[in-house]
DNA sequence: GTCCAGGCTTTCC
DNA sequence: GGAAAGCCTGGA
């Protein structure tokens, strides 16, 4: 990995990077809560914090933020420590892995908060990635806390074409998801059956009957078999938040597409398979 | 004990 | 109208 470092006044530029292309990792659905600006740059509410990225040549760069938030939260939440060329390089030499490769080159996996990826997965299940996104908006802004983060003149802190009173909400903690209604939650947020998984896994996790940092210390299977225990979390669900939350990287989530894929290209080549 | 059909909210194609 | 990033329940 080789990349400068540089900051200046709100903003740190990671100079010459390679292996960061935003619309592969913020698009390809690990995340659901970076938005495209006007600028072809994203956002993210996310730690509590606004962040804003962009891409100008070779050059990353971090708006609103500083070089302590990069170095103790963005820099592992972005996995900045792993080295994705080697990955590319064992994994070319499949040749379809290849072909895969160079069509979302640049992807990272994130390494995102925990409860707010239990949560966004549960309600993910049988459901389309535009609902799940006004869904986790939704419940951002009717239970999170309104986050005060930008001080500066940057476009993307006064966008235009935004209401001036354009305001940003984290996700709320379990403590706060645990007291509210299930009804409540589905009439506002358009979360469907999924309102009282929401609420009981909350609970769970309010009431430290499950403590969510201890996972980080437990293999794929063992925090697997805990995550399942959650209502809501099934066998996919719980390899998403392995892999999207827990830095397992053993976790490998099936969902339809990838066993549609597997199936065409490694389990029956021969024969017509509807995809 | 395992297996699996049916049900589940709501929106989007 | 049918399908959609699955999970849960109950019966065989």
């Amino acid at each position: 990995m080789n990349y400068n470092i540089v900051q200046d006044k709100n903003r740190i530029f990671l100079k010459d990077m390679d292996d960061f292309e935003p619309k592969h990792i913020f698009e390809c659905g690990q995340a659901f809560r970076w938005k495209l600006e006007e600028d072809g740059s994203y956002t993210v509410i996310a730690f509590n914090r606004v962040l804003n990225v962009k891409k100008e040549d070779k050059d990353i760069i971090l708006s609103n933020t500083n070089l302590e938030d990069f170095n103790n939260i963005w820099y592992d939440y972005f996995d900045l420590g792993r080295d994705y060329g080697e990955i590319k390089k064992e994994l070319s030499k499949d040749p379809i892995l290849k072909e895969a490769i160079e069509y979302g080159d640049g992807i990272r996996i994130l390494n995102q908060e925990p409860f707010e990826t239990i949560i966004s997965f549960i309600i993910s299940a049988n459901n389309q990635i535009p609902r799940i996104k006004r869904s986790i908006e939704l419940i951002s802004q009717y239970y999170g806390e309104k986050i005060l983060h930008c001080n500066y003149t940057d476009t993307f802190c006064h966008p235009e074409g935004r209401e001036e009173s354009y305001e940003y909400y984290g996700f709320p903690t379990p403590e706060k998801l645990s007291k509210i209604n299930p009804e409540d939650l589905r009439e506002k947020c358009k979360v469907g059956f999924r309102d009282k998984r929401i609420v009981e896994t909350s609970k769970i996790i309010a009431n430290k009957e499950i403590v969510l940092d201890n996972i980080f210390n437990m293999n794929r299977q063992e925090g697997k078999e805990l995550l399942m225990t959650l209502p809501g979390v099934g066998p996919k669900v719980s390899d998403c938040i392995l892999l999207f939350a827990f830095n397992k990287d053993d976790a490998f989530p099936v969902d339809v597409w990838v066993k549609r894929v597997m199936e065409h290209f490694y389990l029956k080549e021969d024969t017509n398979v509807n995809i």
